[in-house]
DNA sequence: AATGAATGAGGTTTCATTCAT
DNA sequence: AATGAATGAAACCTCATTCAT
């Protein structure tokens, strides 16, 4: 375990006010666009404070990044350890996603942001698809499993997979362009389109 | 028709050069770093030429867009015309554009960096999901026309074309992740899948 | 007498600790990266108490000076005291020197970044030449006795003292470019140079 | 040989410009307060324009180090060949490096400024007594062969030779302290110390 | 007596842009 | 047609200091 000093109140509520803004800016400006002053400016505290709280820039984003995974955790496994396997497991993978995106538009759009430009120092992209190889190994365990059972035919489980985070991602995009995006419907949809990719042929 | 001003002969190859340099740096570097000191480097001429033959960094931004489109047109649209319909056009489809951009790998690279980056003075994305809605909606028409004509089941064709979208812009991730990445094959297995996931049942 | 608050016990431990801490800093660091921030870590407190127990910055610099010239004091004077004159006590003089300084290395290199380091607030520097009159004074003294008593040869007190003052202080980038720099030997050498430099020829 | 671009002899003349108007400003402000901001008001320029021509502050500190070394070596070199050897030689030297710290105090007095507070990135003395060491080296050099020629007493010449520096060094103390100091009669003061501290006896 | 929270000034650096030549 | 020179804004970060508790 990594040492970690105990937080006080104080602090716990101020890192979450500040990245709130941060999320808030950088899904609304972009992530260029988002600099410190102007999160301090939504935050409406001082610039020196978002330092006094985090050791640099990199690590606000990169707290940014593990609240929403930890929020997206929270909110997924039980239900998916709820599902059956096969095709109820595929179906409750994908509306759960959706689900999830839509109750977090603006997480979500600072999260695709944040991966597609946060960059090292060195200057390569901090989370690229190196860093997504683990869900997208998730997503094929889904549909590997599927085709031992006998529920799915055969395909490229590789493909598969990549096309289902990428529609799922897609999202995303959608919500940031329509407010009333209904992302209860779309997850039905998509849910209809894998399971037909994927089904085996009566 | 626009007024456009003659161009001299020295004035199209300069243009084309700069285009080609800032498209390097852009897949490379990433937009951020992509300043135009970088990309006046890499083409070995002065930062100054840059703003001689473009109105700003925007107008430059834009004919790398223009111009990569301009090329995916005339590879894509005889191939296209030369196929069928319904499940032979959707197949030829997404293979035409796997193909493309196996075969532009950098070019379309700089474009997803630009799509996800570029943004106008207020802040907006310049090429936001609107931009894409006449892509989408040319996709669609496929999906639309299918069936109509009874090749495929139904299903929302506007979900199925913004998956599909999606599915062929991963290429371009895969290409960057890994320089030795099968277009042809990725190409196929996807066709396969679009083809299960739209086709009527037997 | 200078009127001065009465101290508690807690307070006059506290105060030490903290300029304890300083010289770590200043000695390892340097001037200009020892930050009360650094010092508060070392001395692990709080930098608001460092505020609380001295006025400024500035302040607890002051008393760092003070204290290690208090501690030479003390050291260097009894010494003196119990030398003769002429020859003897310029040696008696320069061995005790180069001896405190090997005895107080960290104390020593703290004082000469504060002294070539700390500065008013109008931009000049607070130990300036001008402030290390007296001790020059002082050392000139040595000669001038020595000339009149008939020990030393002529030559100019000043340029003479000087040098040696010099001379005493190289010890101390000695002493922390090289850990195991044996000043006892340094101080003989040292001695017998200045010895050779004032007396009178045979 | 490092390969270097050619200068152009507005941006010769620029450097020269921008490297004295940061010498006046660390002699007189210290390094600390000597920032690109001051420098670049010292030389009614933008700041931006020191970074077009350097690098970053290190550069452009690195480059005063040379350039002053550059103008010392062409003073004190061709004199330092017009002289003989044992104690005339050290005569010559001594009184030469008086004379150029005389000639060029700014100068010196930067020097100084920024061998005491010129740190690299990880914090250690970009100029420390590592960096000395040739030039006492050279110094000791003179000692060594008075000794073997018979000229000089015996004694330890690496004590002698720091002795030596320091005394030197003193000179930028005195002409900070007191414009009107008289380096001539200064330096021969000091030639005259040495010559008593090394000659042979009797 | 001591801490944690917060500010604001000032540091270096990067960048798109402008302009004289 | 092209360059080099120059600017000014804005970026992140560090720091001494202040203040409520």
């Amino acid at each position: 375990m990594i040492e970690q000093k105990e937080r006080t109140f104080t602090e716990i509520a101020r890192r979450a006010h500040i990245i709130k803004a941060a999320i808030e800016m950088i899904a609304t400006l972009g992530y260029s666009q988002a600099s410190l002053a102007q999160i301090a400016r939504q935050a409406k505290i001082s610039k020196g404070l978002i330092s006094y709280h985090f050791a640099g820039k990199d690590e606000l984003i990169e707290k940014i990044v593990e609240e929403v995974y930890t929020t997206g955790s929270k909110f997924m496994i039980p239900r998916l350890l709820a599902a059956g396997s096969g095709r109820e497991l595929l179906r409750t993978y994908i509306e759960t996603n959706v689900a999830f995106i839509g109750a977090h538009r603006q997480e979500m759009q600072a999260l695709v942001e944040i991966f597609t430009n946060f960059r090292t120092a060195e200057g390569k992209l901090r989370f690229d698809q190196g860093a997504e190889e683990p869900i997208i190994a998730a997503t094929e365990a889904i549909f590997i499993r599927g085709q031992e059972e006998g529920d799915f035919r055969p395909f490229s489980t590789r493909v598969m997979a990549i096309t289902l985070r990428r529609a799922i991602d897609a999202v995303t995009t959608q919500t940031a362009a329509n407010p009333s995006f209904d992302t209860a419907t779309y997850g039905r949809e998509l849910a209809d389109l894998f399971d037909h990719a994927t089904r085996k042929e009566g």
